[in-house]
This record gives C-alpha cells, structure tokens and sequence, in this order.
DNA sequence: GCCTTACGTCAACAGGGTTGACCCAATGTG
DNA sequence: CACATTGGGTCAACCCTGTTGACGTAAGGC
C-alpha cells in the first residue's frame, strides 16, 4: 500500500482528468488545501477531488492518512532548514535553526497544528536533529547531555511554535476576542483579591504578544550556562 | 441547544434506562469514558451509551461537541489548581505550579489537546496569572519584566503539556509508532552523512522521554540568573 | 507483441457528528 | 384535581469520514 517502490520505478499512469500523480504533488496539494480551506478541509475524499483522481488513489503513495501528514511535517521542516549552515557559534546557531523552524510553522498555521507534535521519521528532521545535536556536542557536552538538551531545546521550540500556530489558525474572530482578552477582562479587576495582576496592569496588553524569542533566549542562556565549554565568542564580534 | 436554562429549574426526566442527566454527571462521565478506555473513546454515541441515554440527549445540555469540551476543560483547570498556596520560595513556587498544571492536562489528555490553546478568561486562569507575577515581583523583577518573563514561563509550560498531553491523545498504533521511531529509524543511519547522530546513537531511544521537567528547570535557571534579588532559602530549610 | 503487475477506479462498510420530527411526562396554573 | 405548556428523551435519517477488496487497464521489461 505504502510508497515502497521507489520513485523512479513508479508506473505513473494518468489519472481520468489526465493528471501524474506523485508524492510531491500530494503534499504541495495538501498544503495548499489546508492552507485555503483550514486543516478541517484535509479528507482523503476531498484531496483526491483536489488532485483530479479518485481518493482511493492516494493509497498507492502513503500507507494511510497518518503518513500523509507525517510527509506533510517533514515538508514543512525541510523547506524551513532549507541551506541553512550551522556557523563556528554554537548558541546563535541554535537560535538560527529556532527561528527557522518557528517561521516555517508560521507559514502553514493550519498544517502546523495538525503535525507539530509528530515524529516524522523521514530526512528531513533526521538531517535536523543531526545538526542540532552537533551543535550541542561542539558545545562540549557529553552525548548524553547532549541528546537530553537537545530534546529540551526543540520541544520548546515546537511547542511555542505549535502553540503560534494554533493561534493563527484560529477563526478571525475567536482570535480577536483573546487578543482582547488582555485588555479588557484583566483591566478593571478587585485590587485586593488581585493586587500582582494590579501592580502590573499596565503591562498586561503586552500578554497578548509572542513570547517565542523571550523563552528561547532564556533557554539558551540557561544552556549556555550549562556548557563545559564557554562559547568562543562573546562580545558580537563575529559577522555573518 | 445549549444550556440557557438553569440548572435547577430543569426538567429532569429520567432516560429510558432510569438515569438523571445532568451536566456535571455527563461531563465527569466522559473524563471517566477518556481515563478508562483510551483517548479515542469520546464520542457523542459513545458517550450516550456509557451514560445510558440516546446519543442526541447530550444536545439538550451541550450546542455541540466543542461546547463539551470546553465544559471538561474548565473542570480539568479547576481541579488541577485547588488547594494551590504559593511559599516562600518563589522558584520552587513556580516549579510545583507547573508540574500541576501539566499533571491536569496529562490526566485528560484528548480534552486537553483539544482546548490547550484557548484562552479561559475565567477566575482559575486569573488566579493563576496573580500567583505567578505575584511572586515574579517577590523575586524583584520591575513590573514589565514581570509580565514578560511570567508569559515566557507559561507559554513555555502550556505549550510543553499540550504537546505532551496531544502525543498521549494519538491513538495508540500512532503512538507507539513514533515511541519506537527512536529505537528503530534513527539506529541504523549512515555515519558519514549523520555523525552526531552516530556518536548519540545509545541516547537515542530515551528521546521518547518527556523533556518537560528539563525544560522548566532550563527556563528556572534563567530566570533565577536574571532576578535582581537572590533566593530567600538555597538550602531546603523552612517546612511549610 | 506478449506477460506481468503497478496503479487508478469503483462499490461498499463501519464509524463519526448533527438535525428535525415525534411524543411523553414533569411542571406551573387554576 | 385537572388542564395546558413545554422541556427533553427518543428515533430515523442525512452526510461526512477513513479504509478495504475486487476489478480492469495500461505501462514497461523482455
């Protein structure tokens, strides 16, 4: 059922309405249905109307709907890294590679939220777990540290990022009402039963913002604390 | 549809087989339905035969699904955060009420998943909120830095349990896919083209691990390097 | 030009959420 | 106590979903 046979091999035969399937075209067809219709609008029925084949067809190329999104994630994740290099500053490399996969889920909300909690198990995010680990190994970590920080750092990445997501993917007006929330329901509370809320009440609108870079950079920080080796470079010397 | 009559003054007619429905029994029902027989066993027919009634009854208290579930999602906050008093220390204060928060959305994980993202506007997320800026500003940060380092602490938390709680909500073939995704794919991968991962090969299988509680001690430490005045008590002495 | 078979197509099944009609009994009123 | 009202439990039906097995056709190797 699945794509076993590799892509070459294929015997690409023309749907009825005269289109050559193939495992790019399905997913760059997924994306953008996702992305017109909302990750509701994923079915295997409409998909395959999408295509210009029958849904059925789908099957030939992924085992089941599971793998289809598993493909779609590592789409997302290779287009993301895409020429990314790792450079000689292993805390701005890793920050790199953070925003990167950030703005890759931020560019596809809706597949995002639909994938981001998945092990893809595919070349794309084999390749970045590769460097990402590299980077914390030229830290001087051991490779058990090493793999547990690794872990650390990109859950956080891809949960805030999921989380991003997950916010954009949300109806207009659901949005709007939470953005909001900030400045309406926490601004004329009880002093007394809420005085921290109170003390900082000017500053709650800001609550409706990304906290995507602030947790990273703590993150790091708190890595690079950690590190046996201090980084090599500390005052921003270093160009590109 | 939804319930605009209160409570009390319902007309409560027993089912067919003999139960009273009520919105708490069908909301404490269906976490049981979730607890017991797995993520994927919340469904509306589901549900009515657990509770022994029709299906549809469940329309008479809930507009529909979603409604439903935010209904289960308030009560998961609610449990997850009574009885909580923060101590003096405000680092293991904020640590415990992480690993609260989580361990709520760890017990109901589909609820979870599917509400993590919303923002309640209700008095248990508001109490949250005071606690944890309260005792930012116990531990001296200004007010704009309090607000900004509490929304990186909990984002980072939220988004560290949603993914938590969404791999625990896969059905169980998915989940135990990519748990062995580790142990199996990421084994026998070419050393040239991967060497960090070959040199991390014997960590790899514990990546299936959650990394929640490294994550928050991580972001801990930063936030602990960062406040101007130090911790009242490093060494555990004052009981409770 | 044959033979094999990959793969596009079709029909069908089991499950899902949701709706509208139906009707009984619980409740408010006299 | 009797009546009118209506809340709410039930039922049948609709349309959606993913997935499977049979079927046949055309593509490629020889």
């Amino acid at each position: 059922m699945s794509s076993r046979v590799p892509e070459e091999r294929r015997r690409r035969r023309p749907t009825r309405s005269g289109v050559l399937l193939s495992e790019d075209l399905i997913v760059g067809t997924a994306l953008r249905l996702i992305g017109e219709h909302g990750s509701e609008a994923l079915s295997v029925r409409r998909l395959g109307a999408a295509l210009g084949c029958d849904p059925t067809a789908l099957y030939r190329y992924f085992h089941d709907t599971d793998d289809l999104v598993l493909a779609i994630a590592d789409r997302i994740i290779g287009d993301a890294m895409a020429g990314f290099v790792p450079g000689d500053d292993w805390v701005a490399s890793l920050r790199e590679m953070a925003l990167r996969v950030r703005a890759g889920y931020l560019a596809h909300p809706r597949a995002a939220a639909l994938a981001a909690h998945r092990v893809t198990r595919r070349t794309s995010e084999i390749q970045a777990v590769d460097t990402g680990i590299g980077l914390l190994l030229s830290a001087g970590f051991e490779p058990a540290a090493a793999a547990r920080m690794y872990l650390a750092f990109i859950d956080t990445v891809l949960s805030h990022a999921a989380t991003e997501a997950a916010f954009l993917a949300l109806p207009g007006q659901q949005r709007e009402a939470d953005r909001r929330a900030w400045r309406d329901v926490y601004q004329d509370l009880d002093p007394v039963a809420y005085p921290a809320l109170t003390a900082v009440r000017r500053e709650l609108p800001g609550m409706a913002d990304s906290s995507f870079e602030e947790a990273v950079d703590l993150l790091l920080e708190a890595l690079a604390a950690r590190a046996p080796t201090h980084r090599a470079s500390t005052g921003g010397s270093s160009p590109g």
